[in-house]
DNA sequence: TTACGTTTTCACACCTTCTTAACGCCGCTG
DNA sequence: CAGCGGCGTTAAGAAGGTGTGAAAACGTAA
């Protein structure tokens, strides 16, 4: 069976959440702010976060920030219409959904469904995008079954670029998912690295194309 | 990884359908007619479901819309040629997509990718104004489902006017939105980008009118 | 310590995008 | 009618982003 952490900040909200989850069979925790939701998340180790935004004090930018510097745990982002800006951030800082309060029970749960199986495939885990497929359990990546020898930069870069292949990944997306939680200035690298991996991927292979002044895509 | 059903008749394109879907690595599950179909649908829930047309007494259209009734899961028909009649109501009926036998095992896992990722894809946070689509994320627009490249000013430009479709947006209010913490006066550059943008949406799509002396408005 | 693979920095050519300026059109006003 | 201001359009220079090669900085293992 699978844990829940609700953090929000209602307790009304956080009342429906649980209703929804436990009759669904997950088994519940809440934390009622962002510091007890840090607190319950590292204590329980839930496999999935329900997390609002609108979160008084320590907001839930902050702590998706906090909870993404040491743990993958999947997010599922509870927000209201009109907060089009933060929700932009938060995808970007690596949350894996949202929905839009109010919601339906029926969208709720098929959204965790999905960041859930997503979850578990990536224990027997691949991404694949066209000929492309990348081991995230052994750090390998094949090219039409050919191995390409790839650093561990490269290989994040890849990945968070064939995770969403065939559409724009942001510059600001890449730098806060490859380079999360690091000092250096990573924006003048990156176009080395993209470089190298162009020519890794040879010229049958996917390619990285430039979308000047916003990001890159890769397609298939 | 993924779990596919097929439900045909004929034991022979079973036995290829499974051979084409394992090697792709899905988990597969078979029915040999309507009725055990819909007791595997149910019971496998499998991620999607591959739908012969040709269905012995329950036929391929029932099956579809008894699954219908209880699951959005993912529907692939295979059907032969002069259908179409019944190919169209499958659609209708929700259906993703269709392949004609005899068919190749590229073009039936291509089009697997395709409806599979369309379940898996998380949402986006966009603005819709009629039939045009800004995609916040990944500062991708859309006209009709027709791609429209814009640079990031127009961009950030027609997200000002679309946010506000139909009313009107002040010059000042642009500048600011658009141009906020520049320092160039750029209010003789927003004649040109207008431009831009008019001719990149074309005729048929949302008209940017000037309000003169005071601002645009973008309407539907 | 050296040696090696990786990452970052730097320099420069090239290309896209942005800004600026100029000109013509239209509507308004004196 | 002539003058004026706001707007649409076009072209060209300025600014900024990108591709690429090489060298320097870094970390790690022998």
């Amino acid at each position: 069976m699978s844990k829940a952490l609700i953090i929000d900040d209602e307790q009304q909200m956080r009342r429906l959440l649980r209703m929804v989850l436990e009759s669904r069979g997950y088994e519940v925790c809440e934390a009622a702010d962002g510091q007890l939701g840090l607190q319950e998340a590292a204590f329980q180790r839930p496999d999935v976060v329900l997390l609002d935004l609108g979160l008084p004090g320590l907001g839930g930018i902050d702590v998706l920030k906090r909870l993404r510097e040491w743990t993958d745990v999947p997010v599922l982002i509870l927000s209201v219409r009109d907060q089009e800006t933060v929700k932009v951030e938060a995808l970007e800082l690596g949350a894996d959904d949202y929905v839009t309060k109010p919601f339906g029970t029926a969208e709720l749960l098929a959204r965790l469904d999905v960041i859930q199986r997503r979850r578990f495939t990536r224990q027997s885990p691949e991404i694949i995008a066209g000929a492309l497929k990348l081991d995230l359990l052994h750090h390998e990546a094949t090219l039409a079954d050919e191995p390409v020898k790839l650093t561990p930069t490269e290989f994040a870069l890849l990945k968070v670029l064939a995770e969403h292949a065939g559409r724009i990944v942001t510059q600001n997306q890449i730098l806060k998912q490859v380079w999360a939680g690091q000092s250096s200035d990573p924006s003048e690298g990156l176009r080395v690295h993209i470089n190298h991996l162009r020519k890794k991927l040879g010229e049958s292979g996917p390619r990285i194309v430039n979308e000047p002044g916003i990001g890159y895509r890769l397609e298939a």
